[in-house]
DNA sequence: GTGCACCCTGGAGCGGGCTCCAGGGTCAAG
DNA sequence: CTTGACCCTGGAGCCCGCTCCAGGGTGCAC
């Protein structure tokens, strides 16, 4: 039986994440002591090792929220978990795609701007940003 | 001059944007007019593109707040907005990385995961989440 | 018996970029 | 002269994932 701090180290977590992942439905409210104090079992430490993984592949809470629940539930099938897979995964190709653009402009603006005494009011960059609106 | 209405339809914001962009230093407060309305000039179009560009390499408004006045002091050098930049596309750089980890990790799990018709308690891409604590 | 580290609850705050609301005033067309 | 579209201020709310706080109780070592 871990208190909320042991498993919060455990996890590598602060208490304060753990009381939030419960009001937030992440983990079940756990047995508690006399004195009030949450008492984990081994199965949380899985359960908070699951959720870091998950977040390690970009979902959100609430979607991790989803898969948990699609975890114990008997009737589930592998193809709902694939699923949300792929969405992620196109979300991430998408956002990648939008910031690599940014990168690219980003990598021409500097390169225009090589000689780094020039006047404010001539600095490619900011012309750059003025100029013409589409 | 134009009402906020107008400039914000010319910029493709709202005007509870211009306000807020207001509040924040982004735009002067403009002349109003008697009965307190905003009159905006063509400059402040110019303004709200140079944002809008801005914006769309990845700047943050803090930041782009920092462009704007490095624009309009005299004494600042082009060295200064590149500086920026360049520190802009590092962090850029950094996410893109991290998100295209996420990706690979997410194709890694997807094509395990090739049978969608497999009961729960045996997806791969669940039991990697639950996988062994680094 | 006292000090200190831990635990509890409830609620607020943060960063970022808006967005929306109430409760008013103003302007122009018909 | 009324209607409807616009404008004003101030402040609250939203998403996300925490983080921190006040004001208390508990557990254990010395």
């Amino acid at each position: 039986m871990l208190t909320i701090g042991k498993l919060a180290a455990r996890a590598h977590v602060t208490p304060d994440t753990l009381r939030y992942y419960e009001r937030e439905g992440l983990i079940e409210p756990p047995e508690k002591s006399a004195a009030g104090y949450r008492l984990y079992g081994d199965d949380d430490v899985v359960r908070l090792h699951f959720i870091r993984q998950a977040q390690d592949c970009g979902f959100t809470l609430a979607e991790i929220r989803t898969l948990l629940s699609l975890r114990s539930r008997e009737a589930a099938c592998c193809g709902e978990v694939r699923a949300l897979a792929v969405a992620k995964n196109r979300q991430l190709a998408a956002r990648i795609k939008a910031m690599r653009a940014m990168t690219r402009t980003l990598d021409r603006l500097i390169a225009a701007c090589d000689d780094t005494g020039r006047p404010i009011d001539r600095c490619p960059i900011l012309s750059a940003f003025n100029g013409t609106p589409r």
